[in-house]
Parts: structure tokens; sequence; C-alpha cells
DNA sequence: CAGAACTCGGACCTTTCCTGTCCGAGAACA
DNA sequence: TGTTCTCGGACAGGAAAGGTCCGAGTTCTG
């Protein structure tokens, strides 16, 4: 897994504090990572349409959505991807006791199993939300600390 | 994740019908892939304790345990690595607000939740063995598939 | 209304990991 | 005892992630 997803669910919970654009430097400034880099998980966030850009001498990156209908799942598919973690080369379908197309109706028995466990994968992420991941943040570290951001975003420091 | 883990699967279920040593040069014409990197993979299983080598003129590799105790999660483990495909940098112990180590007792709310999902996943993986995988093959392609491997190992041909 | 400053967006390089290959050490068989 | 076959780790090539840069476009200001 590319390690950009941990970034942008990062971002997505500091958006959550913010109803004013926030411009991608501001948010590599308070993770302390390259800003340069940072872009690049945004852009691929906004592609997905998850966040919306606004350009312009005020603007940057706004959430869509309502926090608590952008899910886990939809941050993981927008950064790595929507295709399936496992892929099948179909080894069934080589060799000398290859299994012929016609007989191959139904998906290989590894994939399957494979494609099963990848799915209780996504229902577990599909399950938690962004709004989940903020009460979380404010249960662990206290609600000063999401708070302390939402002044320091609004106040225009840094 | 890393296609080899299909090809490890593969070679596990084949390993099944063969009680003796099967070189890998063999299992390689069946899948007509690589042998030389499909004996990377071989060799990692084996360093995993999943498979035993043995050298010499007539020998090859066989399952060290029986294939109803040997699940997809330990195929996977012992190809990709044991360690978390999410890893957690502690972002949250940098930047301006940076949450002080005294108070990081608990793992990051995001990393907790990205982490349930892997158990979801692992949990699902380690409750398939190679035997379910076996059984599988033999419903959808017919049980004289793995009995023509079977024969087409033990003969010698090639 | 014009200029300037700030923003995103995509194109470009570097590094790491996966993919693929090779030859030597060691054991069993003849 | 010699040969043949096997595994085992060391050695290149290529794709993808990680990281950086500058230009197009928009907003604010004088």
């Amino acid at each position: 897994m590319s390690g950009g997803v941990e970034w942008a669910l990062h971002c997505c919970v500091v958006l959550t504090t913010s109803s004013a654009p926030v411009p991608a430097a501001k948010l590599a400034e308070l993770h302390d990572v390259s800003g340069s880099y940072l872009a690049k998980q945004l852009q691929a966030l906004a592609r997905a349409g998850l966040i919306h850009s606004v350009q312009g001498k005020s603007g940057g990156y706004v959430l869509t959505r309502a926090p608590q209908s952008i899910t886990l799942l939809d941050v993981v598919r927008a950064i790595d991807g929507p295709g399936p973690t496992f892929v099948c080369t179909e080894i069934r379908q080589r060799g000398p006791f290859a299994t012929p197309a016609d007989a191959c109706t139904t998906p290989c028995p590894v994939a399957r199993a494979m494609w099963a466990a990848e799915d209780a994968w996504r229902q577990a992420l599909a399950a938690v939300t962004i709004a989940d991941l903020a009460r979380d943040v404010d249960a662990t570290s206290g609600p000063e600390a999401l708070a302390g951001i939402q002044t320091w975003l609004s106040s225009g420091a840094g």
C-alpha cells in the first residue's frame, strides 16, 4: 500500500475543521511533509471527487461531501486506484494441463479466495468514515487538538 | 501485492497431489512460468517452513504440514513478508501541532482503523486452507485435473 | 481596469522494490 | 569415486512509487 494514503487520510480529517479552502502548502506545513508531493495526493483526491479545488489567491481545497459520508474506502480507492490488490493471471489456462477456456466460466478458485478476503477488507474500510476518525482524534488527543488547528487555519498564521 | 503470491498458491495446491519431492523446474513447466523466478518464491516458502527442500538427484520440494493446516495467510506472509500493509509514520508527532510523545500511549486513530481492516483481511485469509483450495479445484475443473497432474508428476515425463 | 500575487495542475527526474536471470555449493545416485 | 541433478544465494533490468519543478489560471488589490 502506498504511503500517501496516510497523508490523505490525515488531510481529510484536518479539512473537517474548515469550511473555507485550505491551501496544500498549509496542509504540508501542518504535517511537516513535502508540499510538492502532498499536492499529488490531493490532486488524486480531487480527481476522485472527494475534495474540490478552488483556484486563485485565497484558494485551496474543501471537502465536497459531509465527513460522515466519506469512507476510508473512498480515500484508499482514490489514492491506490480502484483495481483489486490481487490480480489473477489465469495460470490455470497455461501449461500442459491448461484448463480450456470454455471450462473457465467461474473465476479461478485461488482468485476467488483472495478476492473474498479483499472484500472483507473493503467492507471494514467502508464501515468507517472521516467523521468517525475526527471523533476518535478528539477522544484520543482531546478536543483542543483539532480546535487549535481550526483557529490556526482560519487565522492565516504560518 | 506481489504477483508471486499467485504462483506460490498454485504450487502449494499442486504439491498436495505428491508425497515425493517435486523439482522447481517441473512446477515451472507445469504452470508455464519462468523457472528461475519461481525458484525464488519457493525459497521464500522454504524459509517460512511451509515446504521442505530435498537436495540431490531426485530432490525437490515437499509440503512440511498437512494441506488442511496451511492457511492462505501463511503463504501470503511468507511471500510478501509479515509486516503490516499500512505503515504508520506517526504524522501526529510532527509539525507545529505535534502531539507530544507522552500522550501517544495508544496508536494513532488513523492507523487503528486501517489495521482493523487488515485484521479482517487476515482473518479471512486464515480461514481458508490449501486443502480447501484443492477441493474447490476438484469441484470446478473436475477431479481428473489434479489426478492427471499427479500421474504426470510421478511418471517423470516432461 | 490593469497589475501582481497566489493557487492548482500536470510534466519531469530520482530512488526503491519487484521481476527476471545467472552460476556455484551440496547431496544422492550409479 | 565420478557424474548428474538439485537447491541456494548473488547478480542485472524494468516498472512503479517517491519527490521536485515550473507554467496556466484565478482572485485580490491599487
